[in-house]
DNA sequence: TAAATTGATGCAAGTGAGTTGCAAAGTTTA
DNA sequence: TAAACTTTGCAACTCACTTGCATCAATTTA
């Protein structure tokens, strides 16, 4: 499992510290997006600055990608094998206004958008809201 | 014109004072979301804690709708005529990373998605990023 | 009309997530 | 080992948003 999550950082040129390992584990173990407050509360003893350097880090190697989901809280999930966080790999996201959790629907890819003339699309952010399965 | 923007308030139970009625004016002559920044440079004189107020109100009665368009800003726009803020009058948003203008594709409504199973849906935050037709 | 009530406005101050500067600690390279 | 580079932790800052409260205006009631 560790040897996997280093080489994950390795093949991206991140240098597999201990800290960076314990939240790249973290976030793989999330069926959720999770905030950098989560995150510091997972691990008490490390630093804010550090866990948010992280993040930036992995999120500008595409190891996971970030979701403003309306709470304030940018969200932060893994990013499938392969992603290359191009419109092609883009998924919905679902916020609970009940749990207030944010999840990927990877399995259902944003379909292709009907733009007006000239206009080019690179990323997106899609969110919906509603009750979650668990909530209902 | 000043009759229409009026009745619009009236309908919707909000007093109009001249305030509102200046920040809706305002926001009718817009053809992209605006910020309350935007609003707060656009009338010098007025209070950013009113106008923020106005904007809520605003939002509350349905009369615009309001955008997280990831510059940290949120963003707000006038809904169409008879616009419910449900899921079938939703439509995308499109920010532009050269420009950083936000604009609506109300041409355009959001199509039913697919959700997991006993997942519904209320709202919806789509923003699409790219390049505008200006830009481009 | 005058008093009372209700609501809107303006000012100032607070909140809180995100971000940055900088020095200390750790790691790599020559 | 020494020098060079990177990561980490602390503290402080930024900035959008939000709130409390006193004042002011409009509307209603007596």
């Amino acid at each position: 499992m560790n040897k996997k999550l280093e080489h994950k950082l390795k093949d991206n040129s991140i240098k597999p510290t201990a800290m960076r390992l314990l939240v790249l584990k973290f976030l793989t173990e999330q069926n959720k997006a999770v905030s950098l407050q989560d995150i510091e509360l997972a691990f008490e003893r490390a630093d804010k600055s550090t866990l948010f350097r992280t993040l930036k880090t992995f999120e500008s190697s595409k190891i996971i990608h970030s979701i403003e989901d309306g709470t304030g809280h940018l969200k932060y999930a893994l990013c499938l094998e392969g992603c290359n966080c191009s419109p092609i790999d883009l998924h919905y996201h679902f916020h609970c206004n009940v749990c207030k959790e944010t999840f990927c629907l990877t399995e259902l890819n944003v379909p292709t958008i009907e733009l007006p003339k000239n206009f080019e699309m690179q990323q997106a952010n899609m969110v919906i809201k509603g009750i979650c399965g668990t909530c209902k």
